[in-house]
RNA sequence: GCCUUUGUAGCUCAAUGGAUAGAGCAGAGCUCUUCUAAGGCUUUGAUGUAGGUUCGAUUCCUACCAAAGGCACCA
């Protein structure tokens, strides 16, 4: 018998119970899951159908408690009125027990079966050749990589995407700034943080001089179309080097970050494909209008979007055509195909989306999209145009600066610290990423930072190292293990009373961690698991500073509170994973 | 002007139509001869406005106010 159900058997005593009184089709609902381990498992059968029954709620509850006697309810000790029409069920300790010891000897716990069989392309970080790789970037990794890592554990094959952007406009810009400047082009050997800060600093620069002089812009245009081309040497040098760099720069930000890409597919691949499919189908999908290849969305509540400008050039629209389609030609069987952008492109994205639908039904509807929100600063809005953004670069070393200068006084290697510098500055910030929903912009604060205490990475970290601390000091003390029978009837452990600082809390959200991971997938929301988490390990904390854990006077307890710690390192290990944290092997 | 999204505590965020709306930060006060004090405990403080649907609304609907994004050849 698993949490689910026994919460089922109590739905289906409900509503028989509800039906035999004339309830047409009883739909009993169970309210605060999350307390189920504590009496609080309660039903709102009563409220819902007080009035079509012609009785007042609490008169209703009484009723059904009554029937309920006749039902033998597996697991549940008691059940009663709870609040003006509410029936509460309490779950057998010996259940909730038994559970945490099995979790504890569970190094999977967490994986669910719900996507069993499925293949789900997620598309993810998408960084531009040329440009940096700023904080921006970093929310697309963090969701894409969580979101990806969180299908996994529902049973999907995923594959992670990367589509970064090579060609256009933008690197033109560059191109042209960096051959007016080849006297500063850093030779191959230099740092690669510092050739690339060079190629931001040379789009910076082009922009720049794009806006300002009429025949710099003609003469970068002129360059955007040679790139396209291939049709001069001297140029293709130049990018080819440029384009080179960035991405042996992300692709070191990548393994630092914890992300492994099963495939890229570059903008220059999929401008051509995506132009001839917008042509095959003008007439049907697309039409003509001044010149240019258009979707008129109107038809559909949407807007009329660009698709080939009047030169016949793709524009975004049908690159993201070509990439689309050619994610479903390179990779057989895909269930869903899921595009993380930022939130600016939802409107647009609809219109691509419905093109996409009567290009191809099959990967129109399959295909999904998540707007992920803006990294915001309080000093202004950062703009890589401008040169005034954040770099994930300098925002992870930061991080790393104020966990050594926390880490002092520890007695550790400088080798360990700076392992552990990195996970607590990667957990801090993915953490202030997926704290809250996928659509929301975050303010950046530079003053403040990222936080290390409260509501933050570390403060979960921190409790996962402290739980398996004690873990090793247990194994080192040999603590002989009892089984649950043992330990409930002995020390009449696993009761209100032995709760005293958490009232079993602490197990019973524990027990609930596959569901949230079950949410999370559905919604396509890690939040939940980061809320989850930071409750759990404040239930953990609390737990361990009220109680010895390992007491050699007292070995039944001992043994059973190792196991409600092994539990909660487990759960929290391998729900930082599904966030992308790594837990340190110390802090 | 039209479309989309968002308005919750001083600040940053939570809350499958359900019970007393949860955290963290900031403020006040405690707490390390005991498994890591990046911790724990106590305490002040909130659903933009006006209606509607419902036994019940932060959640759904309408209007208004406010903010963000989008609205033809940028990505």
């Amino acid at each position: 018998m698993t949490i689910s159900g026994i919460s089922e058997q109590i739905i289906r005593a409900v509503n028989t119970i509800l039906k035999d009184m004339g309830v047409a089709e009883p739909r009993a609902t169970l309210e605060h899951p999350e307390n189920i381990l504590h009496g609080d498992l309660s039903t709102n059968a009563a409220l819902a159908y007080a009035k079509e029954l012609k009785m007042n709620p609490r008169e209703l509850a009484g009723k059904i408690l009554t029937a309920l006697g006749d039902y033998k309810l597996e697991h549940v000790d008691k059940n009663e009125s709870a609040g003006p029409g509410f029936i509460n069920f309490q779950i057998n300790p010996e259940f909730i027990g038994t559970e945490i010891v099995r979790i504890s000897d569970d190094e999977k716990f967490g994986r669910t079966p719900v996507l069993k069989s499925k293949k789900i392309v997620v598309e993810y970080t998408d960084p531009n050749a040329f440009k940096v790789f700023h904080i921006g970037h970093l929310m697309s990794n963090s969701i894409g990589e969580s979101i990806s890592r969180i299908i996994d554990y529902s049973g999907a094959t995923v594959v992670r995407l990367c589509y970064p952007s090579d060609i256009g406009l933008h690197i033109a810009k560059a191109v042209w700034a960096i051959k007016n400047n080849l006297k500063e082009l850093p030779s191959e050997d230099t740092a690669i943080t510092l050739r690339t800060d060079f190629l931001g600093k040379m789009y910076v620069y082009g922009t720049a001089q794009y806006e300002e002089s009429p025949e710099v812009k003609a003469e970068i245009d002129s360059i955007n179309k040679k790139l396209f081309e291939k049709s001069d040497k001297e140029l293709n040098d130049i990018y080819e080097k440029g384009r080179r760099w960035s991405f042996e720069h992300f692709e070191a930000l990548y393994k630092k970050l914890g992300t492994k890409f099963d495939g890229y597919i570059y903008e220059s691949e999929v401008a051509e494909p995506g132009k001839k499919i917008v042509l095959a189908h003008v007439g049907k999908v697309f039409q003509e209008s001044d010149g240019a290849i258009v979707f008129k969305g109107e038809d559909y509540g949407l807007h009329t979007r660009v698709f080939l400008n009047s030169q016949g050039l793709p524009t975004y629209e049908a690159k993201e055509i070509g990439l689309n389609t050619k994610k479903f030609a390179d990779i057989p069987d895909i269930d869903t195909s899921i595009v993380l952008t930022g939130n600016e492109q939802n409107e647009y994205f609809k219109v691509v989306r419905k093109a996409l639908e009567l290009i191809d039904p099959k990967i129109g509807t399959r295909t999904h999209h998540i707007g992920h929100g803006m990294l915001r600063s309080t000093a202004g809005k950062m703009s890589s145009r401008k040169g005034n953004v954040i770099t994930g670069e300098s925002l992870i070393e930061e991080m790393e600066e104020m966990t050594l200068e926390k880490m002092a006084d520890r007695e550790m290697t400088d080798a360990e610290k700076k392992i552990v510098a990195t996970d607590v500055a990667i957990g801090a910030i993915r953490y202030s990423i997926l704290r809250q929903a996928p659509g929301g912009n975050i303010i950046y604060d530079p003053e403040k930072s990222v936080s290390f205490e409260g509501d933050s990475g570390p403060y979960l970290q921190y409790a996962a190292v402290r739980a398996l601390t004690v873990i090793q000091k247990a194994n080192e003390a040999g603590l002989k293990k009892f089984s649950i029978k043992d330990i409930l009837p002995e020390s009449g452990f696993i009761n209100q009373d032995s709760f005293a600082v958490t009232a079993g809390t602490l197990e019973r959200m524990m027990v609930r961690f596959p569901e949230m991971v079950e949410r999370a997938c559905k919604e396509y929301a890690p939040h939940h698991i980061t809320g989850y988490l930071t409750e759990l390990a404040g239930l953990f904390n609390s737990f361990y500073a009220g109680n010895k854990i390992i007491d050699p006077t007292k070995p039944a307890e001992s043994s059973y509170r190792l196991s409600v710690t092994k539990a909660f390192a487990t759960v929290m290990t391998n729900g930082l994973y599904l966030l992308g944290i790594n837990v340190p092997p110390k802090m």
